[in-house]
DNA sequence: GTTACGCTTAAGATTGGCTTAAGATATAAT
DNA sequence: ATTATATCTTAAGCCAATCTTAAGCGTAAC
């Protein structure tokens, strides 16, 4: 799970980015508007919620969202607005926000109305389940036959990614993109040496593992039989 | 547990602050109606209760009442009314509150209020176990085997979190938020020294720690075995 | 048999949490 | 009001978990 922040006060972005982060988020930051733009337009596939700065020096929120909708209809934008007229945020809304937020905001509201978004949009959930694995992302927590299991933050990310898109095959540039920063190396051997550890912490010895690989592509999860 | 006063009258909104800083509630005070409404609608997630007063300067009890009913249906509110008329409070039980009290009351008879409605409200409990490790809240009584451990208030909001919690992971920016209302800055250390604190003051040498650390995310209970 | 890709391991680099002590603040006592 | 005491917060250095890189090995595909 990817989200894109454009906000140009560096105490709040960070402070978002640290709070995603522990809810097992990716985070990129632009601080000024056309950064906002080129990040969102180069990768948008990437993302799968947007934040905005209603006001940024540069290029404004409202243009920006006007520009991310013309490429793509779908990813949720929430605007984050200094304002307390309600008008602005309806402006923003009628621009093709999907959501709007005033600050100061507490971080759990934000969280709150993100998972709405990425449940309503993308019927997106938060408990997976594969064999004898169960993943639950809002209380951090995964278990193999009951017991728990303890994943760093990266295999945790990682683990929720392939669960996701249990029944399809991740692509390692993906997974990179996803998981990683943006601007990775593609040849790099992180996705391995995680995969690795995630199979060491997961399977069965002497049962097939629970991630199968699939050469020149990426990794599966299988659905369950 | 935070709670939010909106009441103009200063003398009235610090001794209820002051008395429920002593039972271990966060207290925001809101001296008129727009600051309230304001404060209540950005974080109507971290509030436990909200005590409205009826006569308000600017926008009075019943509208914030409503508007806040509007956004979250379940938040526990409680009128302090001066009317000694049984037909306003009825009117604002309409509006959407849970309670009144009328002016003047004992302190004592507010915080029953509080407790019963937190209680009806949200199945919050006030005792709490975990290991040898036993916690009261409405007594303010925490105790290892028996006997009484002292901890300050800020200790003491903190251990009442994270067993509110027994079993999930705490993330270290819902805790910052809740206990010590910072927000939008995430560098700070407090957490640690506390966590520090309360491990120096609870745990048994030798045995493993009561509160699991968990990296990158924050702290956690375990669920009894 | 050769080649490319993924697996495994181990060794730096980095980050984040732990611990302490000292400086603020608040509370109680004189 | 002043002093004393408890509590809270900040800051710094240290240490350990985690992350990343890199190198050698195994194996599937051609």
């Amino acid at each position: 799970m990817r989200i894109l922040i454009v906000e140009d006060e560096t105490s709040i972005a960070n402070f978002i980015r640290d709070g995603l982060a522990e809810e097992g988020f990716a985070v990129d930051i632009a601080d000024n508007g056309k950064k906002g733009l080129q990040l969102a337009l180069d990768n948008l596939a990437e993302y799968d919620v947007i934040l905005l700065d209603w006001m940024l020096p540069g290029l404004n929120g409202i243009e920006i969202c006007r520009s991310i909708r013309r490429e793509n209809e779908i990813i949720p934008i929430i605007f984050l607005t200094a304002k307390d007229t309600v008008d602005d945020a309806v402006f923003g809304l009628e621009a093709g926000a999907n959501d709007y937020i005033r600050k100061p905001f507490s971080f759990e509201e934000l969280l709150a109305r993100i998972r709405v978004l990425m449940r309503s949009h993308q019927q997106v959930s938060t408990e997976f389940e594969a064999g004898d694995i169960l993943m639950d992302v809002e209380r951090h927590i995964v278990s193999k036959e009951g017991k728990p299991v303890d994943l760093t933050q990266k295999e945790f990310a990682l683990l929720e990614y392939l669960l996701r898109n249990k029944g399809k095959v991740c692509r390692r540039t993906r997974i990179i993109e996803k998981i990683w920063d943006i601007h990775f190396e593609h040849d790099s051997s992180v996705i391995d040496v995680y995969i690795n550890a995630l199979r060491r912490k997961l399977d069965t010895p002497g049962t097939p593992s629970l991630i199968t690989t699939v050469r020149g592509v990426g990794y599966k999860i299988e659905e369950a039989p």
